[in-house]
DNA sequence: CTCTAGAACTAACAAGTGTTAGTTTCAAGG
DNA sequence: CCTTGAAACTAACACTTGTTAGTTCTAGAG
């Protein structure tokens, strides 16, 4: 049954700690102690502490970047795209929450390539949903408020979700994904 | 002109390379080479490095509580109160949007005594913005969604404005805080 | 039973950590 | 001119960090 390999336990389990205390307040043996082995054995299944931090951070930044394309590409109305947008947050939240934490925290701690190349990417994400916004208050959908401010106060929400789902919620996702369209959205039209 | 202390020097620099590094990434010797001193003289001004980061956090977590419980026990109508509090957090944002990035992403490494006191104030916190809401419903000012997922929402945004302000946003703060005021609020009416 | 390879181990490294002790520098006040 | 005290310095401490080298253990294949 559980037949997940060694190397996929660890980055799950760095994702939890990472999480908790953050990337550089974690040592190799701490890690190491979660998994009842001495630190220099991690080694036999991962490259370096870098490499868990880039395969956390650029595997979700890349499953974002590619929903976007699918997303920017379809044909519907941009406040269908928002709550299709909500729902890609929110599915990907529940699925990882861990490494969520990690991409929101810890990007800065990925070495210059990878921090280059996630950087890239969150931008392109945010102008990708400028665009849907302005598309929008073009053609009537959505109130001619300041683009920036849409956009900033929907991708706020979105990104800490992982803060607070479970805590006091007793909402299942669906009922969830519907509050929540309801609050960000038709606030906006 | 410049009397300020060398003490408030260095933390105001401290929470700048916080903010970009994190707290536990930014050594004291870095932190002195940005004062052009060695490590060791910071010593002569402050205890420890968990010092500074504790006067940057809770001098601003005492803030907040301050002006929660003016809020509070005024009487306005719930909506009013909630613009109240956008103002607050927009406002201390804008003073020392460095204070308020450690605050939101350093508070774990705050030791035992102080991070459960922080802790406490946060969760106090949000029970009055939770307490808002609740009068707003009860009342018939605010439409009847889930509560959380309202607080949450505002909370969100609120809290993560210093990663915002000044990047594409060229309105001066009392603009923003009228578009801003209208995206939460107008939502919810 | 033997061989192999993966996964654990011990020991050690060089570098970096926060902090202390003791010393020097130097401007202001008497 | 002398004294004082603040604020810098050098040197060192004990400890932790990520990582490597080399070794042992052990389960499965032939």
């Amino acid at each position: 049954m559980e037949k997940v390999d060694r190397k996929s336990e660890i980055i799950h389990i760095a994702a939890k700690l990472f999480r908790e205390r953050g990337f550089k307040a974690v040592s190799m043996r701490d890690l190491a102690q979660k998994l009842d082995i001495k630190a220099a054995s991690l080694y036999n299944h991962i490259q370096s502490k870098q490499e868990i931090l880039m395969l956390l951070i650029l595997n979700i930044a890349e499953e974002f970047t590619s929903e976007m394309s699918i997303l920017k590409n379809g044909n519907e109305s941009a406040i269908d795209k928002l709550i299709k947008l909500i729902d890609i947050h929110i599915n990907i939240t529940l699925r990882d929450p861990d490494a969520i934490a990690c991409l929101n925290n810890d990007w800065m701690h990925l070495d210059k390539d990878h921090k280059l190349r996630y950087v890239k990417m969150r931008d392109d994400y945010e102008e990708n949903v400028r665009e849907i916004v302005k598309q929008g208050i073009d053609n009537g959908e959505i109130k001619e408020h300041n683009i920036e401010v849409i956009v900033f106060s929907m991708l706020s929400t979105l990104r800490t979700f992982y803060l607070w789902y479970g805590r006091k919620m007793k909402l299942n996702s669906t009922e969830f994904k519907e509050s929540l369209t309801h609050v960000l959205i038709k606030g906006i039209v």
